[in-house]
DNA sequence: CGACCATTTGATATGGATCAAGCGATGTGG
DNA sequence: CCACATCGCTTGATCCATATCAAATGGTCG
């Protein structure tokens, strides 16, 4: 567990942004937020924003995978949510963060001032729509998620496996982006028991897994295991 | 599980509606969302909307308290939320629902044409930010309940608790709505885990529970068992 | 009073955690 | 270029928290 690490990375996200004019994989954004987001890198177990950190910014993905996170007092880890190439991260209610943000590997996102993001809001319907649609979307992804935890080891493997395979709709092979800890830490189980469920699923002929961090699925298989 | 009469109360929602012009308990609301909702009463039990139904309404809770739940196909529920009142709900970020709720007591809503209530924030942008906000809140809520999800039997009851007495701001004594079998539902425990756990609460004496719906929790040993 | 339903309590079973090795890939220094 | 250290992953053995099965208790309503 990389916690030390990414509590080194905390300084103020002033300081971390000496960002590239062009940075790579960044193309020409049409719509209005996308205008507005500055390219930024955080290269891997590097913390985006802490937990109780003032919540000013928004974020997409451009590039490589986010994990966001809490952490209790005696050491366990719940990743609440991945956040893949496209995906925007860093809504809060209230004005504090409850959470951090961690990029998985190298990781490059847009960043937005979420002031300018609400303001702007507040005369644009447009963007006051699409602000709503993607915090409903988010919600609709936890409460998901939350579904999850309440399944059997096999359920909740096979459930994650679908969803990644949706999400990076690169139909059966998946690239997973996150260790078997990250995995677990998602699920609600240990290494041991993600790794001793995924070896079962294959044998089953559910899912090939010819290095740990691919996998391919037979979706029919899958869903069959996965009772949603 | 009262899962055949909640079917059985599955009817179009305009046959249900035979509205009482000035229901108990509704007072006259200030805010430009509460002018527009129309009371309606449900009875114990009683299906409020149901999964894949168009998501036609926003609700608010006037007077007792809603569950917002899953089955699977084997029969397993989960309950995502309890509404009391005070709470909207049922923001969604599709058109069509993805859980249903039902009366867990006598209940009595106010009711909201979501498109009203969408286009009405389209041309008010106070409208649009309140909408936003209550997304977010119902989205830190979620999470919270993820959270909840991956600790040990007693700090789920003890997290529980908390939150009920917190939501209820009636300090120290809470009268709880719903069955063992909701809170199992909700919590991801069975009835007896919920009930068991709840003696021994109170054996520690973190809780005392005069009453199976009645329980008076010491908030600060509760939290101690918190862990979050 | 009696029937019913919710809750509690007890006895046992089990899925996943924990403890402990072994294995394979990756990278580093000699 | 290879030996070795390291790290992430897999597999095995055992334990334990919670589920399951079963029965007793209590509270509510006719």
């Amino acid at each position: 567990m990389s916690i030390s690490a990414a509590a080194l990375a905390a300084r103020p996200l002033e300081q971390r942004s000496r960002r590239p004019a062009h940075p790579a994989g960044v193309r020409a954004y049409a719509g209005t937020l996308d205008m507005m987001g500055a390219p930024m890198s955080f290269s891997r177990n590097e913390e985006i924003y802490g937990e109780s950190e003032a919540a000013e910014y928004l974020y997409k993905v451009v590039s490589g995978a986010v994990r966001m996170y809490k952490v209790l007092a005696d050491g366990r880890r719940q990743i609440g949510a991945f956040y893949l190439p496209g995906d925007m991260f860093g809504f809060e209610p209230a004005d504090a963060h409850a959470s951090s943000a961690e990029a998985i590997g190298d990781v490059t996102v847009l960043v937005f001032k979420r002031n300018a993001v609400l303001s702007l809001a507040a005369r644009d319907s447009d963007v006051a729509r699409r602000l709503w649609e993607m915090t409903a979307r988010e919600l609709d992804r936890s409460r998901k998620h939350a579904f999850l935890l309440i399944l059997s080891a096999q359920e909740r493997v096979a459930s994650f496996l679908l969803e990644m395979a949706a999400r990076s709709r690169t139909s059966g092979e998946i690239e997973l982006p996150m260790s078997r800890q990250d995995i677990g830490d998602y699920l609600g189980l240990t290494i041991e028991t993600v790794s001793r469920t995924l070896s079962q699923l294959e044998s089953v002929g559910a899912i090939a897994v010819p290095t740990a961090r691919r996998i391919t699925c037979n979706s029919g298989t899958l869903s069959r295991l996965n009772a949603c």
